[in-house]
RNA sequence: GGGUAGGUACCCAAGUGGCCAACGGGGGCAGACUGUAAAUCUGCUGGCUUUGCCUUCAGUGGUUCGAAUCCACUCCUGCCCA
């Protein structure tokens, strides 16, 4: 084990705040296992990069020894936690959750080690509370402290709507850590508020505070909002590898940097050509999350369908035609091969702006009936081409 | 409980009897330019068997030749008072 020291400077690296590095030194210094608690709200089934940042930090805890506690806010998750929100979020049943869970525990094994993982549902005991504990957490708290966060205020500011359960998220939150005992909590800098009500909570239980310690937040795919499901600008860990690659490489320039640091935990190499340093970024992820070999095969494909232009070449999939269809038909055909639902407006849109394209051909007018090929490439979008077969 | 302002497409928001599938902005998508980046310019953005038809403006019912727009009731939200 390394020395409390070392430890410290390498859990130190990127990360935003910690209350207090000196309480950590502390807690290090004695020299036993740590539990680290992460809680994650299953709210949908897919684990991102924006969750793997703070996952990433909790398997350099375990190389170092300690023990992770990962909380499925299976009970938390019907609530929504309001941090960044402006609005209220829409309810999800208790089934809607597990199912979520199932997925999200599996995912996260992606990046941490089984055996040094503890797995806990807040529901074990939040949905045996009874209602007078529950007051009683509540009387531990003022509202004007719950009021203090920017979410609420701004809310207040607006005038839309701030309903009760949500000012109870925070309380959870922090009543989590005292379950499990945490002696480290770490989140993304959106958390800090509810894991220093952890903090308050540990204290007035007579328990040892919890250190809190929050990560820099990634901004997802658009480089501006933080990356989260519901914007749809994220990239999934179980998504397959060229997707992967290909949503990695659209991200902008200036962002490259941050997700060098957070997603690969490397620094950007410094004279590398922007582009060459993109794809060595989604080269690496892929290979973090699927393989080398997967990651030589995406790099392949790239440069074979966006650098040399030569979808000729390409492997593409395959969709069966008759001489007869329309370019629309044909197109709907391919978008249905890929699985896309898109509404015939929106393809006769693709086809008319000259989106969809047969051999480099822009067949602009969706009636005509174009003499088709087996082995013709036809792209559909800036992303998808299918092969005649 | 009383008063008052509201509920319009993914979001914000205009429209207050026919010219409304509904101005404008954001977001999204596409084209040009590129490094499938960013920036910029242009176009599109309810559905369909698309020179037309169908379903939309919280919900229900009504007035009218005709309603997002008028009336009644219902549901929901903000603000002020209690």
């Amino acid at each position: 084990m390394l020395s409390a020291d070392q430890q410290l400077e390498i859990l130190k690296r990127a990360t935003v705040t910690i209350h207090s590095e000196k309480e950590l030194a502390a807690k290090l210094a004695r020299g036993k296992p740590l539990r680290v608690k992460l809680g994650v709200d299953p709210t949908s089934p897919d684990i991102h990069l924006g969750h793997a940042v703070a996952l990433r930090k909790l398997r350099q805890f375990q190389e170092l020894g300690h023990q992770v506690v990962l909380i499925i806010g299976d009970f938390t998750a019907m609530i929504g936690d309001p941090s960044g929100r402006s609005s209220t979020r829409p309810p999800l049943t208790h089934e809607q959750v597990l199912a979520n869970a199932r997925t999200y525990t599996e995912q996260a094994f992606l990046v941490l080690e089984r055996s040094r993982t503890e797995v806990v549902f807040n529901g074990d005991w939040f949905a045996k509370m009874p209602f007078t504990e529950v007051l009683a957490l509540n009387a531990r708290v003022t509202l004007q402290q719950m009021l203090q966060r920017e979410d609420f205020k701004n809310r207040l500011a607006q005038g839309t709507e701030v309903r009760l359960h949500e000012i109870q998220y925070p309380i959870m939150q922090g009543w989590d850590s005292v379950v499990v005992r945490a002696d480290v909590e770490i989140g993304g800098s959106d958390q800090l508020f509810n894991i220093l009500v952890g903090r308050d909570l540990q204290k007035e239980e007579g328990m040892e505070p919890q250190v809190c310690m929050t990560l820099p937040l990634l901004e997802g795919l658009d480089g501006v909002k933080k990356m989260s499901k519901s914007l749809n600008n994220y990239v999934g860990l179980s998504e397959p590898p060229r997707e992967m690659f290909g949503k990695l490489m659209s991200i902008a320039d200036a962002l490259m940097e941050k997700y060098f640091l957070l997603v690969l935990g490397e620094a950007m190499p410094a004279d590398l050509h922007p582009m060459q340093a993109k794809k060595l970024l989604a080269s690496r992820c892929v290979e973090i999350y699927h393989s080398a070999e997967a990651a030589r095969d995406c790099l392949e494909d790239w440069d074979l369908r966006f650098s040399k232009r030569d979808l000729a070449q390409a492997e593409l999939p395959l969709v069966p035609w008759t001489a007869e269809m329309t370019a629309f038909d044909l197109a709907k055909a391919s978008f249905a091969q890929l699985g896309a639902v898109l509404s015939g407006g929106d393809i006769r849109r693709l086809l008319t702006q000259g989106s969809i394209q047969l051999n480099g051909e822009k067949l602009t007018d969706p009636k005509q009936v174009p003499a088709w090929q087996a082995g013709a490439v036809l792209k559909l979008d800036k992303k998808r081409s299918v092969r005649l077969a």
